[in-house]
DNA sequence: AAATCGTATCGAAGCGCTTCGACAACCTAT
DNA sequence: ATAGGTTGTCGAAGCGCTTCGATACGATTT
């Protein structure tokens, strides 16, 4: 293994001037510079990390804390954690993957043993227990989610409430009267998920406003449960007229409910759904949707992340504004014989 | 941040003492090992990863490389991924994460930094233009997936080659005489992926041997693709009476298909899929599939390569034996008029 | 001509840990 | 009682890097 000892024996300088150079710290000379460029190239040195993370007390490592469960957006999350990989990488950082199983030790050890310069949590929860933890140490961190006090933590999230609006805004813009959401399973309200409980609320809040009626009804994925689900919702309000979806797995069930039972979609049914847009765009009917932009939190957040490495950033909770792309799932409402 | 000689002056030991204590490598009598252990703990110690990376050569971290495209098995990526994490974590090892996006330079600078003890790469090309340099460098690492050379490597894999045998076979059994495959995108053969082929392979040996018909079409996912594919089937094998997908995402635009088109699973069509248990269940006919054993990849994975970190481990090829769960979509075939 | 300054380089200290050899202190076998 | 083994502990060296003065030297100003 080369050291950098060797490239500036090799280059006929100092040590620390091969440093200088690596790190543009100080100012070296253009002829000096190239001898010791050539060097690295012609030995093939690579910085040894461990040695600069002692050093410099700075791991160019970013921990990004992903949930155990895999029950539920797994293509959203994996979209996530791959955009934080490579907007770390832009920044010259990589990614260590914590799953959720630890809990709060994760954070207790990352911050302790200085493996990380800093942690992207996911799948943060309204009274999470890690948040105490993240605001005892001074390990600069981001949440992807909100929990219910943001005081002292900087977050990025879609406008889940925004959300819900738009999506009722849509509907009832299309003179939908009735509206019914299916919901994810039970166990993601009882949990007390922020995005879950925040969509809702601005479901409600707007449908209210608007005067137009909603039903929310949770729904575990599969075919099974989706065929209970809306037997129970046609029975109590046979006019409706307009479903939210916002349950990945319920999505394809739905349709072929639907579809087995003769209701068009979108002549007799209008369907919106929140989901990633490969999704939407993949069912058997191209959905009206509201996407997760998995990307643009992932990015986000590593770059409030080094924001913060630098000095520069703040605690700010950072929402997304939502964007519903009309595809051929939603049409005016059906008049009423 | 506590250190090693702040635990060891507050236990009124030396610092080596402290290190013998944690790391096992000398006796340490009780008296001695209980003090130290109560200092680490009321200081809430935690060893330094990087000075500890730099003095022992060993960083206590697995790379893990995925891919970078979300188009293709991404649950299973994701099943896999946290395995890793998880299963590293019980050998005391965190996981790094790598995007394929930097390719074989990934491999130099992980290789060439010390960063991690060693790498588990996935989705493995059949002509990887990582192998060289895997085999170059004496990086431990391990493979998720089959490379056409496998010499000098160590792969973990599902038998893909079996798994299509185990399809035909099971259909056999039952009468089926016209079989279809419906496969991965044309990309993915294009790309010449290691399991597509092999799956291919299995399929078209076994079948050859049983002198059932088999006919393989490449689909893309989502409903508009697997209309034209399936009518194209139907078209040129009139008789096909049992069917075989592997493609996650045309399981159930495939079974939204068959339906709206009359044909009744698995009484006029039977259908096994190879395919994660969870798409297998939650689709709308619960599917008779062969898993991808996800979790137990990514064990066996980072097992060998703690093997290999520890001298015992060998460069072998392991194969999964893949296993058919009969569900409800398989039965005898029809019989002709 | 001396004083001042900025630029380019070097040497040395030190980051927090592991590990090796040394050395007491004690226990056994002669 | 002495040689030889254990067992438990310590001190010091060193892992490969960063970073802080210090220094040397040419360019500028007084």
């Amino acid at each position: 293994m080369v050291t950098l000892a060797e490239v500036a024996q090799h280059a006929g300088v100092s040590a620390s001037t091969v440093s200088y150079v690596l790190s543009g710290k100080r100012s070296i000379s253009a002829n000096t510079r190239q001898r010791v460029e050539r060097s690295i190239r012609e030995l093939g040195y690579h910085p040894n990390a461990g040695a600069r993370a002692l050093a410099s007390s700075r791991s160019n490592i970013i921990a990004l804390m992903i949930p155990l469960r895999t029950d539920m957006y797994v293509p959203v999350m994996m979209e996530i954690a791959i955009a934080v990989a490579t907007a770390a990488r832009t920044h010259g950082h990589d990614v260590l993957l914590l799953t959720g199983e630890e809990g709060p030790d994760a954070v207790r050890r990352v911050a302790g043993s200085g493996l990380a310069d800093g942690m992207i949590l996911m799948d943060v929860e309204l009274d999470d227990e890690r948040m105490p933890l993240l605001r005892a140490t001074d390990q600069p961190s981001v949440l992807i989610g909100l929990p219910a006090d943001t005081t002292g933590l900087t977050c990025v999230d879609l406008d889940f409430r925004a959300t819900g609006a738009l999506c009722v805004e849509h509907l009832a813009k299309q003179g939908h009267q009735d509206i019914a959401v299916i919901g994810e399973a039970p166990a993601v309200y009882e949990r007390h998920t922020g995005f879950a409980e925040r969509t809702l609320d601005g479901l409600r809040t707007r449908s209210r406003e608007l005067g137009v009626r909603l039903l929310h009804r949770p729904c575990e994925g599969g075919y099974d449960a989706m065929a209970v689900t809306l037997a129970r919702i046609l029975d109590e309000r046979p006019d409706t007229s307009g479903i939210i979806v916002q349950n990945e797995s319920a999505v394809e069930p739905l349709l072929a409910l639907l579809r087995q039972q003769g209701r068009a979609v979108p002549e007799d049914v209008s369907v919106v759904a929140i989901c990633p847009d490969q999704v939407a765009t993949q069912a058997s009917v191209r959905l009206t949707s509201v996407a997760i932009p998995a990307q643009e939190m992932g990015r986000h957040a590593v770059e409030q992340l080094v924001a913060k490495f630098e000095g520069r950033g703040s605690d700010e909770v950072v929402l997304l504004a939502p964007e519903l792309t009309v595809r051929g799932s939603t049409g005016p409402a059906p008049t009423r014989p």
